[in-house]
DNA sequence: CGACATGTTGAACCTCATCAACCGACGTGG
DNA sequence: CCACGTCGGTTGATGAGGTTCAACATGTCG
C-alpha cells in the first residue's frame, strides 16, 4: 500500500491526486491529518439514477462530491416531489449530528464520491475544529442558497424560474472555466438534469419547463447546440429575465 | 454594576434571569464564560414593523431572540417579497463569517433581542468551540426547515400551505405549552403575523390566505376566538390537510 | 424491429392572482 | 363629538398563467 518513503512525509494516498482536495472540507486539514483521513475514506462510483442515501435509512456515511451532480429530494405522500438542493463538486453530502436523513440523495448524473464512515467522521469533527469550521461555512452557504431558492419558488414566474436556473449553471460554467464549445468563449454548459429533474427543482411541470426553454431559444436569449448543451450569448440579458433580487445598494 | 460578591462566583448579570439562557447558543457556555459574554451583550427592545438588519448594511451585530418573532425577508427589484425564515425564541439572528447580510430582518411583533457586537462575538466563536458548535447545530436545523419550506413553496396547494403554516404554529404552541385559552387544553395560539406576512411566507396573496382561512374555519378544522387567536380541535385532521411528507417507514 | 424513456407541442381546464368594493377598528384633527 | 383617513381583513368577479391530458417526435437499447 504505502510507498517506501522517508517517514516524515505522510502518505496521502489517493488524496494526493484528488481533484477537490483543497476546495472540499478536507482543505482544512494538514498533510498529517489528511493521511489519517485517507484511511477512513473510500471512493465510490455511482451511476445516474441510483439512490445514494434514503430518508428511510439512518445516516450511514458522509461524502465529498468529486465529480458529477447529486440531487437532494423530498417527496409528499401522493408522490409530488421537490428537489431541495443540488450538490456539485466539491460540495459535502450528509447531515451531521443527526441520526436520521432529512432527504433523499440521488445521483443526477454519473457521480464519484469520497465516503467517510459516519462514526469515524464525527470523531474527526470533534478532534479537528478547523474541519468542523469548514463544514460550518459550507452549511451557511447552503442555507443562503436554499433561501434564495425559496424566493424563486414562492415568487418567480415560470420564465424567471427557468432563466434563473440556466443562469445558475452558466455562472458555474464561467467560474469553473471549462467551456465545452469552441464558440468564442461564450458561457457554455452541459445540462446535468433531465427536464423532469428541472421541473422538480423549479416547482413546475415538465411541459412548462419545455415550453419556457423553447421560448428562450426562439427569443435568442439562449442557444442549444444539442438538447443538453447550452450557450448563453448575453449573460446580462439572461440575468434580466431571471428577475434579480434587490441589489445591496439603494 | 457588579454586586459585591465572593470573587469565585462569576457575575452573570442579566443572563442570570434570561428566559432563553439555556436554549440559546449561550447554553454552550459555563458560568465563567457567560460572565464575559454578559459584558458584550446588550438588550434591545424593538417594536413591530421596525427593521433590525438590512441587506444594504454590513453585518454589525448578532443577537439572540428573547421574545417575539422576527421575519427574514428577501425582495425582488419590482417589490415582490418572500419571507425566507421566521425566528422565534431562542433562535439566533445574524450571518456569521460574512461581511454582508443576505436578507432583511424585520420585527414581526414587538421583539426583545440580546445583541452582541460583530467582532467581539466572532472572537468568542474562535475561543469557545462549544459555542461555535452550538451555532452550527442551530444552522443545520435552520437548513432543514428551509428545505421543508421549499417543498411547501414548490409543490403544495394554497390550502395545504395555509394548513401547514397553522400546523407549524399549533405544534410550537403545544411544545411551548402556553395555551392561552381555557378551552380544555386544545392547542391554541396567537397568530404572530398579519395576513400580508403570511402571504409572503407562503408564496401567496393576501386574498388567497384570507379565503383559505375562512374555508378551514367553515369546515371546522380550526376555530377563531378572534382574528388572531386560533384553536385546533383536531391536530391530526389539520395535519392531513397540510399534506404530509413521505413518512420514514415505507 | 419494437419497446421504452425523454422531450415537444396542442387544447382544455382550473387554481390562484388581480382588481375592486366593502367592513370594522382605530386614531386624529376640526 | 363626529367626520375623515388609514390599516388590516373579507368577499366577489374576472382572467391569466400553469397544470393536466393527450398525441406525437426522437433516440436508444435489447
Amino acid at each position: 500500500m504505502s510507498s517506501p518513503s522517508v517517514e516524515t512525509v505522510p502518505d496521502l494516498g489517493r488524496c494526493d491526486h484528488c481533484a477537490v482536495r483543497h476546495q472540499a472540507v478536507c482543505g482544512a486539514l494538514s498533510d498529517q491529518e489528511l493521511s489519517r483521513v485517507n484511511q477512513l475514506a473510500r471512493r465510490r462510483t455511482i451511476s445516474a439514477g441510483q439512490i445514494i442515501m434514503s430518508d428511510e435509512d439512518p445516516v450511514e456515511f458522509f461524502a465529498n462530491v468529486v465529480s458529477g451532480v447529486i440531487k437532494l429530494t423530498k417527496t409528499l405522500v401522493d408522490g409530488r416531489q421537490q428537489i431541495v438542493g443540488l450538490l456539485f463538486p466539491p460540495d459535502f453530502l450528509g447531515r451531521a449530528f443527526s441520526t436520521s436523513n432529512p432527504y433523499f440523495a440521488e445521483a443526477a448524473t454519473d457521480v464519484e464520491i469520497c465516503c467517510f464512515a459516519h462514526d469515524g467522521f464525527e470523531r474527526l469533527l470533534k478532534e479537528y475544529p478547523d474541519l468542523e469550521h469548514r463544514l460550518f461555512e459550507k452549511t451557511l452557504n447552503e442555507l443562503d442558497s436554499a433561501r434564495e431558492w425559496m424566493v424563486l419558488l414562492g415568487r418567480k414566474t415560470a420564465e424567471e424560474k427557468v432563466a434563473s436556473f440556466l443562469l445558475l449553471l452558466a455562472r458555474r460554467a464561467a467560474v469553473t472555466g471549462c467551456s465545452h464549445a469552441s464558440a468564442a468563449l461564450l458561457p457554455t454548459f452541459q445540462l446535468p438534469l433531465t427536464r423532469s429533474d428541472i421541473a422538480d427543482y423549479l416547482g413546475l411541470t415538465i411541459e412548462t419547463v419545455s415550453r419556457q426553454i423553447t421560448r428562450l431559444k426562439t427569443t435568442g436569449i439562449i442557444k442549444l447546440l444539442d438538447n443538453r448543451l447550452f450557450v448563453v450569448p448575453d449573460m446580462d440579458a439572461l440575468a434580466k429575465i431571471a428577475g434579480q433580487e434587490l441589489p445591496p445598494v439603494h
